[in-house]
DNA sequence: AACTATTTATAAGA
DNA sequence: TTCTTATAAATAGTT
């Protein structure tokens, strides 16, 4: 659709390769928006560019949430393929036995929030079985699906903490200001850039 | 490009909005899939129609290695959203920036082994679990771990964010109150006895 | 699921 | 880069 027929392949020239990346990207977005909007779907769309740099839009829902359903997508067709393995997957079979575990396991782990911890190093394989054996995949869904949704909302919670916290050192720092603008009250060991790093190469 | 232009807004005509969805869907895969060959780039589509039916599509790159990429621009936005204070506090503003985890460690997620595999053999319901015990319940563990893992870190770095914040406003507000300990700067709203202790309860 | 009249996207040129 | 325009491609309405 422009004055010659192109063929699907690598664009060689590097320039009308970035120029063609750009309109392109741009038509794709914004069809992507038309689709959401004519049939009341949502959208996302994720582009990476040959050096790395990240393009996204989404439209319907957020980002996050359309992400979310993804993820639960991919969560229950691996439900689905543990009780349907396909003879190919025998090629697979250098995954270690000792990585399995059973979910009873996992999620009381991930509730005891206990890092660093060897889940597989718990059970027995005989163990897992059992208990595997023992859970329906029904059960395994709701389980995962209530884990998530904890999860977000304990994220929510924190961000608007956040929030919180974030108004309040702008409101205290402000009130400071105000008070004592004639005093030379910033010294070093009470600025903000002392503090912060310490705290958090808790991270690392 | 049809019969009659169209106004980007809902298709009231459900059977017409229905074949609009496929052909419009399918299209913007193609589209994707073109791009993403023409300029060497990667692109991923997600789209969930209205009744949640989700279809995907991803080129050039895994649908995993794009989202994750997606996610360490979150956390970047996040890390920058979160911690920004207003223009006043600009002097301070760099704090955050020194602070950015190491996201090569934070992502440095193994590799769900998921793509490609097709869902096509019924065995007996104990061969397909015990089958899958040995092989595919490594992998899904994987994608779990990989998801959840994701996850902690993220409210980690919430919470980790909240102790910055938190220590901030102790430290504020003991400078504050040793400087003007002789003047009434308490009032009740920047006060430790209202808001700390239930901001800190949250850490736990 | 095809067809085709039109609109839309875009490749190349300015 | 940005605009222009000839042409390819997508698709709305129809069969």
């Amino acid at each position: 659709m422009g004055r010659r027929k192109v063929q699907i392949k690598r664009i060689e020239n590097k320039s009308s390769r970035q120029v063609t990346f750009c309109k392109r990207r741009n038509g794709l977005i914004e069809k992507a928006r038309q689709l959401s909007v004519l049939c009341e779907s949502s959208v996302a769309v994720l582009v990476v560019s040959a050096i790395g740099k990240l393009y996204n839009s989404s439209s319907g829902d957020n980002m996050s949430k359309i992400i979310d359903r993804y993820k639960i997508q991919q969560a229950d067709d691996l439900q689905t393929l543990t009780l349907r393995l396909p003879p190919s997957l025998d090629q697979v079979d250098h995954v270690p036995h000792k990585t399995v575990i059973n979910l009873a396991v996992f999620f009381n782990l991930e509730e005891a929030n206990v890092d660093g911890v060897s889940v597989d190093s718990l059970n027995s394989p005989e163990e897992q079985l059992e208990t595997a054996l023992s859970v329906t995949r029904a059960t395994k869904t709701k389980l995962m699906m209530e884990f998530l949704k904890t999860r977000r909302e304990k994220e929510k919670l924190l961000m608007e903490e956040n929030l919180v916290l974030a108004s309040k050192v702008t409101e205290i720092w402000k009130q400071t200001f105000l008070v004592t603008r004639d005093e030379t009250l910033m010294l070093p060991e009470y600025s903000f850039g002392d503090n912060t790093p310490e705290t958090l190469s808790l991270l690392k």
